[in-house]
DNA sequence: GTTCCGCATGAATCGATAG
DNA sequence: ACTATCGATTCATGCGGAA
């Protein structure tokens, strides 16, 4: 049996399996890329990919409550040339394991890898998966409207002198138009698009996601007090976003490493929430 | 056996099968999505596409240069309250007739349509998939490249002089190729992530992608004097971007509407034109 | 105390070289 | 022929020391 607010040292496949049916309200993870953390997960071959994936998703459908939500981060990588399939692939074996693929969120990455290649430009996208169990989730699209003065200021900033180069676009005259669409209202739902810069490599932890991102998943489908799980918790950027939004948290990590460091992270967040608390 | 500059009224299947082997350096097409544009395909179903799609792929493999590109764009609808699959086994399918799927392109939207539901938000991207016959493609990255975002402004004011520094650091044989990479720099490569307005030039129809969107992959993948192919000409989107940038068109498009509209687009631009060159 | 600037560092990919 | 390793390329960001 799994403790509430408790991270877990061990492989996913191992720990899930003393987790209850129906415990868990929202799974955000980010699994390891195809050859990537080679030295925590032996590097899984583009391939074989699916085959791993596939007992891991069958259990997390399994711990899942039916009104829950599952976001999974992935990007394929290039193989020869070439895109290779096993994130299509992916989606469609969870499918017949049951799963629904509601949606598929961009995050369009502010700063992308560098490099430059005969053929192809930087990736500056990565997929966020939605899969649901039923029709029937829960999502609680209030909780991430944007105010219409930080909408507004990011269409401005877009109007920069660089930004209207760079786009080449007309928005100068068509914004006006568009932006009546808007006025006298306070907030604005966003788009399936989350334009987030990736958390810089000299940062003092740094993360695979930026904590913006799980943030704004669990605002989005989660209530203060749900149970959110992360099976590949990695340094622990979605366990810290669920304690700062009063959220449980539940996490899973192999590598001794991340484990020791998340650990020390969420230490040093408790530490100080409680002291905050005391303070008041 | 078909004309350059010009546009047919048919089915595409039929018209491209008079085209010659090898003929054209880059098709950009945006096919009627499934259940879309009902009164002119019938409305394919989303379960049909696939099917529906392959014959026409079949052949515009057929008509491409070895070192052409073929840019496709759509997105898939929602059916059930789910995405559906038929790109994701689109993509698979077209691999299994010969196409490499080198790019996933995303259109990010700037201003997508307004509206609200209850398990989801508005939909602000859609793919552009790029196939190739070869790794061996033809790609004019230079042509495209953008300004350089506004954190070089505030920070590279003395750039020459860093640059030179770094160079000199170097060995001699290197002298020149670096410096002329960075002295001055005020552009970059792109990224695989394409941020416009929807907006598009003619507002008497919807449906066609921002001018800006063909004209981009045009400067990406082809020279002046090349052959663009558009088998879903619409209101002639892609020929007119053609047109503007010296390049030979050729567009197919089943409805007699959305035909004389473009005929019309086209006649307009191509007068504007040469009467543009008349009085050089 | 602000502002400025040098520097290191990436969920990367390609081509060449080596075994 | 096929895989493994390595160097070269690129640009946005935060930290820390300097002005």
């Amino acid at each position: 049996m799994l403790l509430k607010d408790s991270i877990y040292q061990g492989d996913c496949l191992e720990i899930l399996s003393s987790c209850p049916n129906s415990f868990v309200d929202l799974i955000i993870t980010s699994p390891p890329y195809a050859d990537q953390r080679a030295n925590s997960y032996g590097g899984i071959a583009p391939d074989a990919y699916v085959e791993w994936f596939l007992p891991i998703s069958e259990q997390l459908f399994r711990v899942l409550k039916p009104t829950g939500t599952f976001i999974i981060n992935i990007k394929e990588k290039v193989v020869n040339a070439q895109r290779h399939t096993y994130v299509l692939e992916l989606i469609l074996a969870m499918r017949k394991q049951g799963w629904l693929w509601t949606e598929e969120f961009i995050w369009h990455k502010k700063n992308c890898h560098p490099g430059k290649w005969p053929n192809r430009f930087r990736d500056a996208w990565e997929r966020l998966l939605q899969f649901n169990k039923s029709k029937q989730f829960n999502m609680y699209q209030d909780s991430v409207m944007v105010p219409v003065g930080d909408w507004a200021k990011a269409r401005l900033k877009n109007l920069s002198e660089t930004d209207k180069l760079r786009d080449n676009s007309k928005v100068g005259s068509g914004f006006g138009k568009n932006v009546s669409n808007w006025v006298g209202r306070d907030k604005v739902y966003p788009t399936n698009v989350l334009y987030l810069a990736t958390e810089c490599a000299n940062k003092a932890h740094s993360a695979a996601f930026p904590i913006d991102l799980p943030k704004w998943f669990i605002n989005l489908f989660s209530q203060p007090g749900d149970i959110i799980l992360d099976p590949f918790l990695g340094s622990g950027t979605t366990a810290l976003a669920a304690i700062q939004l009063s959220r449980h948290y539940l996490g899973i990590e192999i590598s001794e490493q991340y484990f020791q460091l998340a650990k020390s992270l969420l230490e040093k967040e408790s530490s100080q929430l409680s002291l905050f608390e005391s303070t008041i």
